[in-house]
DNA sequence: ACAAAAGTGTTTCTATTACACCCATGG
DNA sequence: CCATGGGTGTAATAGAAACACTTTTGT
């Protein structure tokens, strides 16, 4: 308490600015794909000591030139190629000691991409490597609890916006889309009432394909609805699963 | 796009903190409170040219030797001289250009707040003054966005938690709470049904007091069941209205 | 012919909404 | 005695949940 009075600008000062300590700042992105039945994170092998080898998120300093979102974009197109790519700022971490050797307050970011085949990860040069949701190694600093973070976040804000279609391929079947809400919500979800719920939304056009390869019956690929959904997001509706 | 190789730390470098820049960051607090049927935003006069006079939200800058959430509460504090304040981040404004002068990375908090005739602001200096938010002034810089966003994450949060009840007095009436949520939500609430709602929660104690300021009848005065709130909140639970 | 996943309809139950009247009291 | 806000019950509707069987086809 006794530090109060660094806290408010003092009156006297002429510029305020002037005398305050600058600080770094980061940004690390919960890079998230869907693959399988489950959703993924990329981590990467940390490249310096004392942690080096240890998994890591994926993060880049703020530099006084970039706006803090375009910071966490180009850290997501540098491990990923991507850019357009949906993403969301979660939670600023700016504890004194969250890492030792350093004061750095870093924002958390998380982005929601399609693993697609053509999809090239800095493999190379830091492991970049995909791993499930539910099967994370122990993570450097306080990655762990950004990941968390980013997970409650998005499982809150998939109830109010149906982001996950971010995450899927272009066409994708009923399963697939169900197997993701489960991952990301973590309950099953009965096949039934989920099916019915999305269609009648409207934002699902079903196409005359089918995908062969889940099944000998085959099923069908549904594509977004882009218009509609557009609408809907606009008047701020609900996706209750 | 040119700028990539800033943003992940080179492999060369032993210390990758090394060579970064610093830039100045700062918290701004959305103090929030409860007056009449409406929320109130507490604002003060901004005490330094070119906006000298306009109304500001409260802000501080956040020195090497404080946590961030730690910078906000002592902004808070020092405005309102209230400690064990109930805060929330909210978002961290990072745009190169969001205060013309100097690069300032921003993360935005709300307190909410118990208006009591105890309460004494900072208004001889600053001229902390409580504003119903259905009549905000002109707001410098992005503050205004910043109002906005607080308010949008409180009527999000308030869906999952009932944090309303940090905005009442120990003792409150039901109608009190409904004006509460209205002025939140910012739509009508059905008397009856949001009573009944409210009470089938079981986490509110009817009282045998009634407060007789609003009605010659007078109405029940009720009191939050801490310990039941606590265990529907560690449930996680929903309190849609 | 059978295994494996897809697809679909109906019933039950619960929650939400809408609605109107009586109550208690101070003036 | 009446104006004011407080307080309550019920019926109608909509939405969610629970449930099991048929379809298709590759092997």
């Amino acid at each position: 308490m006794k530090r109060i009075n660094n806290h408010l600008p003092s009156l006297e000062h002429p510029n305020y600015h002037a005398g305050e300590r600058a600080l770094l700042n980061s940004v690390d992105c919960v890079i998230l794909g869907f693959q399988g039945i489950e959703l993924h994170v990329l981590l990467i092998r940390f490249p310096y000591e004392p942690f080096k080898g240890h998994w890591s998120l994926i993060g880049g300093f703020v530099t006084p030139d970039v706006d803090i979102d375009e910071a966490a974009r180009i850290t997501v197109k540098k491990m990923t190629g991507l850019s357009d790519v949906f993403m969301q700022q979660v939670y600023t971490f700016g504890d004194i000691n969250r890492v030792p050797s350093e004061r750095v307050i870093t924002s958390c970011y998380f982005a929601l991409i399609r693993i697609e085949p053509t999809l090239v990860t800095l493999t190379s040069t830091y492991e970049a490597t995909w791993f499930p949701i539910s099967q994370i190694p122990p993570l450097v600093y306080d990655h762990a609890r950004m990941l968390d973070a980013a997970l409650f976040n998005l499982r809150r804000k998939i109830r109010f916006q149906p982001v996950g279609f971010e995450l899927l391929p272009e066409k994708f079947t009923m399963s697939e889309l169900r197997n993701l809400y489960q991952s990301i919500l973590g309950r099953e979800l009965e096949k039934r009432n989920f099916t019915r719920k999305v269609l009648k939304m409207n934002i699902l056009q079903k196409l005359r394909e089918k995908d062969k390869l889940s099944s000998k019956k085959g099923s069908y690929l549904f594509r977004l609805n882009k218009k509609r959904y557009q609408f809907l997001l606009d008047k701020g509706f609900l996706f209750d699963m």
